[in-house]
DNA sequence: AACGTGACGGAAT
DNA sequence: AATTCCGCCACGT
């Protein structure tokens, strides 16, 4: 736990819980997409590294954040791909091959509706 | 402080 | 369409 952690200022990870816990039901991002709206362009693997190290006590709509290319980024077969598809599959998201076409069902956030989410 | 790792991405092959 | 390569950089050891 760092200071910037507890104070008022979000760290760049807490950034990235923030915009995750935007996503809506029935609408993925891909990493790099979730970074961006986190104000942290081309750290696609930060955002990755932010949900991995999500607190538990925190819960994350996480299954909506798969890759650029539109496919889960666990092995196929694991315990959370199978987690992840369950749950897109769950609330609408066609899930074939452990892919999704982004055409479909990416997220298209209006920037300015995001903005005023955001609690900063 | 140095070093390897990785829930990524995009360009090249 | 599938692989390989390499840049990126926060984290845990």
């Amino acid at each position: 736990m760092t200071e910037t952690e507890t104070g008022s200022v979000p760290s760049k990870i807490e950034r990235i819980w923030q915009v995750c816990q935007l996503i809506p039901e029935g609408r993925v991002v891909s990493y790099g997409q979730l970074a961006d709206l986190a104000g942290l362009p081309g750290r696609a693997r930060l955002a990755g590294t932010a949900l991995k190290s999500t607190p538990k006590e925190l819960t994350l709509p996480w299954h909506r954040v798969i890759t650029a290319s539109g496919k889960l980024a666990f092995a196929p077969g694991s315990e959370q791909f199978e987690l992840q598809q369950l749950r897109l599959r769950q609330e609408g998201v066609l899930v074939n091959n452990g892919r999704v076409k982004m055409r479909e069902f990416a997220w298209q956030p209006d920037l300015a509706e995001l903005l005023w989410q955001l609690p900063y």
